[in-house]
DNA sequence: TGTACATCAGTGAACGCGCGTTCACTGATGTAC
DNA sequence: TGTACATCAGTGAACGCGCGTTCACTGATGTAC
């Protein structure tokens, strides 16, 4: 797959298309970008890949295995920019957080069509564990920074590390799924998502102990 | 309509259905609550009624129609469910979120028909005024909630009560959607979701100045 | 009280459509020798 | 270097299915007189 590189997938390559498997899950992350998780078929995936009706049998068994597929990466990718958020300030743990807050509702807004695959398809997790995995590895990048902050209070008043990351986690998403999202759906705020979060960011810190 | 408090829409009366519309709103929540905000039809959901595929249009112009009536009648009664959770303890305004929370979760456990078609169908709500102004009054409910809360803090020391309706709102949302469903998306927990969502909403009221 | 009539709510048959899925097939690729 | 062969990835035609939607219709209800 010498030409593989090239990140075009709109291009045939005479009769073997040399990466379908790839070219489903874009077109089925725009078809869900654009319809939403359930907007989607595996006859419109093929389609817009250029392919047969029948192609994409080759790589996956039904609609919800792709849609499995899409949802996996979405969570690699999802992990990688939380990471690299977290990562940017690392010496200021306040600042630290608005970096992730922002990485988070920044990828909600700009990546629906994971977004969606990710939180709003009802994948059945318990029969992909693949996928539950890669949500773990996500889900450990708040937890690596949770147990930073926790790590600055006193034994005494330290709140376990856990908690606060799903309190983080769940503040996020619920910003991020009520009025972060780029669709008709959004609801309307008179502030920014990203501000919003960020004053909640602070408030929790307070009450935790920190910011004083 | 002198039988319409029988409360069954499955005994036909004849020819005249006599309460087919709720009959196709119930049958659609039970839809929903199954297979997903996408997994209703109209042919469906006139089946389970009991009338042949045409009899809908009567009442709903499209599928869309009919979720939104669903979505509808569920921010009436998540409106009520939330009122009610906050009179109920109204003296101490502490407790009173804590009920608020435990109704919140409830809310969303019990009725996945409703919360989903509420906050996971991607109802456009631009295109649903009576959607976005029932959403808005069950929200009033938590608005209310906050204004008390923020009246005990000094002028100096007050925050926007809108902004922390917001994140009460986003904090059990996020834990509702996340870990608060029955289905099989939900992802475990090493504790109950109430119990969080009452954690996060001490250290958030202690980070506002109360609970000292 | 009875009768004619307007209105309404549901029927049932029909249609076109797109999807999911299967099937024998065939073009392309890689490898053993 | 060439050739035979196995393997793989995609074809295209076909099928059954259920849905959305329309249509003329008909049974039921309520009301004017």
């Amino acid at each position: 797959m010498s030409w593989s590189g090239q990140g075009d997938h709109t291009g045939r390559r005479g009769y073997h298309h040399g990466n379908l498997r790839e070219a489903l899950i874009d077109a089925a992350l725009h078809l869900i970008a654009e319809k939403g998780p359930a907007g989607f078929t595996i006859a419109e995936a093929a389609r817009a890949a250029g392919v047969s009706p029948a192609a994409p049998y080759r790589h996956f068994r039904d609609a919800e295995a792709l849609l499995a597929a899409v949802a996996l990466r979405g969570f690699e990718r999802f992990a990688q920019a939380l990471a690299a958020a977290w990562s940017r300030a690392r010496p200021d743990p306040v600042a630290s957080f608005e970096n992730l807050g922002r990485a988070y509702l920044g990828f909600a807004r700009d990546e629906p069509g994971y977004y969606a695959a990710m939180f709003d398809a009802g994948l059945p997790l318990a029969a992909h564990p693949a996928l539950l995995a890669a949500g773990d590895r996500a889900f450990g990048v708040l937890r690596e920074a949770t147990d930073v902050l926790c790590a600055r209070l006193s034994k005494a008043e330290r709140p376990p590390s856990l908690m606060v990351a799903l309190h983080i986690w769940a503040m996020a998403h619920g910003i991020a799924s009520l009025f972060g999202r780029g669709d008709a759906a959004r609801r309307k705020l008179p502030m920014s998502p990203d501000d919003l979060l960020e004053a909640g960011f602070l408030v929790y810190l307070r009450g935790l102990g920190l910011l004083d």
